[in-house]
DNA sequence: CCTCCACAGGAAGCGCAGGAGT
DNA sequence: ACTCCTGCGCTTCCTGTGGAGG
């Protein structure tokens, strides 16, 4: 049984593992020089004491968006003569909607005030009276802005308060990975978000591969990752999607596979080992922190997958346009007899669509309306991971939900 | 051509939880 | 302690929609 001092002792190949978070925020972002003065730019009106453009980001994922933004606010309030600028950084992700947004916002910028429970006109006038007291320029970052279901509601709001306010006023950031999004919102809308538009291109194989060694050198203990490595974890990021941060879990985990077997340096071994464990690493995060109902539906996609893999296992040599698909009906009642079989109430058949949107929205699966050769119109559904994994992850999910049950009942 | 099928997705409304106002 | 109000997850009902089959 070792301790805990031998634990730390432990030598290691990490310098600074924080340089290699995804919430880091670098001093320099190598190849957004110009991203990052455009939005210096747009927000510079807040110092002088004018309402800023509002703003709209969108990129792929791991293109720097973020970390960009963040960059610049961070710059904005440091600066010396910062006046009444206020920001306020929002992940969609988790404040999905109108009342939620205005919250949070009124929590940031009132922090004496405990908002729960209020309803949102309340919520909305103490937001109002702090931004025109105080004469505040406030800055919303939405990330993940394509998350809120009421987004229409929620800009119209927040460009309309502008109008209210006779001192201080309200710019808001929207950030998204989706570009498509963009269509459906409402025209009014659309145009007092997109006052000010940028994309943010993906990195090329050879800026991450910049990306990479800078950060590799501030994370690292020197000599430890082979240049080799470094160039394996560029190139396979680049094919995939140019997602810087998927190159910084490689690194990570590239790491802590070699403390793992005391090993001193890092090679192309442990980026490809770590490659196979961030997949699933990723598989099961985004598959047990979905809602139950979610889970039964994704487990019925996999075992239909499964029973359908098995019968065609004849005809293996069809690679190009297999028929794994599954159509929403068949899916549907397989759901049903999943959550009769973990005793939960199955919801409706409405409901279960919204869930099928949600996990294509998470990449978990994929749809496609039906064309011809089917019947009716339908969607065909087609699971993204590999299902025997998929299946894994729930039922261990639910045992471990079911057994706690139990001792509860 | 029309009708039917098998769905998609919008609209309305319901019950609940939890805080405000009294 | 009570009523009112609001947001949220969900169901019920309904109106498209596009190919198959007669």
């Amino acid at each position: 049984m070792p301790t805990f001092s031998e634990i730390l002792n432990k030598p290691s190949v990490f310098l600074d593992r924080n340089v290699l978070s995804p919430h880091y925020i670098p001093e320099t972002l190598p190849f957004r020089e110009k991203e990052i003065e455009r939005i210096m730019n747009g927000l510079s009106p807040a110092l002088r004491n004018e309402r800023p453009r509002n703003m709209f980001i969108y990129g792929k994922t791991g293109t720097g968006k973020t970390c960009s933004v963040k960059h610049v606010i961070g710059k904005l309030v440091e600066h010396k003569d910062k006046g009444t600028v206020a920001s306020c950084y929002i992940n969609c992700r988790m404040y999905n909607s109108r009342y939620r947004v205005v919250q949070k916002i009124t929590k940031e910028i009132l922090p004496a005030l405990d908002s729960m429970g209020f309803g949102f006109a309340m919520l909305y006038e103490k937001m109002m009276g702090e931004i025109r007291g105080g004469g505040k320029r406030l800055i919303v970052v939405l990330d993940e802005v394509d998350m809120v279901k009421d987004l229409d509601d929620l800009l119209y709001t927040l460009t309309r308060a502008n109008d209210e306010l006779e001192r201080g006023s309200i710019c808001v950031i929207g950030i998204s990975n989706r570009l498509s999004f963009k269509e459906q919102l409402d025209p009014r809308s659309r145009s007092s978000l997109c006052e000010n538009e940028m994309v943010f291109p993906p990195y090329t194989a050879t800026q991450l591969q910049a990306i990479i060694s800078q950060r590799a050198k501030m994370g690292f203990k020197p000599h430890v990752v082979e240049d080799s490595a470094v160039n394996l974890a560029a190139a396979i990021c680049a094919s995939e999607t140019g997602d810087a941060r998927y190159a910084l879990k490689l690194l990570v985990k590239s790491g802590e596979i070699a403390d793992e077997h005391s090993l001193k340096r890092i090679t192309d071994k442990e980026v490809e080992d770590a490659r196979r464990s961030v997949d699933t690493d990723v598989a099961f995060e985004a598959i047990s922190t979905l809602p139950d109902h979610q889970q039964l539906v994704l487990l019925s996609i996999a075992e239909l997958a499964l029973d359908k893999g098995k019968n065609t296992r004849l005809t293996t040599g069809t690679p190009e346009e297999d028929d794994s698909f599954l159509i929403s009906g068949e899916v549907y009642e397989e759901y049903c007899k999943t959550a009769r079989k973990f005793r939960k109430p199955r919801r409706s058949a409405r409901w279960y669509r919204e869930y099928l949107n949600d996990l294509e929205m998470l990449g978990l699966i994929t749809t496609v309306e039906s064309g011809q050769g089917m019947r009716g119109r339908t969607r065909l559904i087609r699971i993204g991971y590999p299902a025997t994994d998929v299946k894994k992850i729930v039922e261990k999910n639910f045992l471990i939900i079911e057994s706690s049950d139990h001792r509860g009942a």
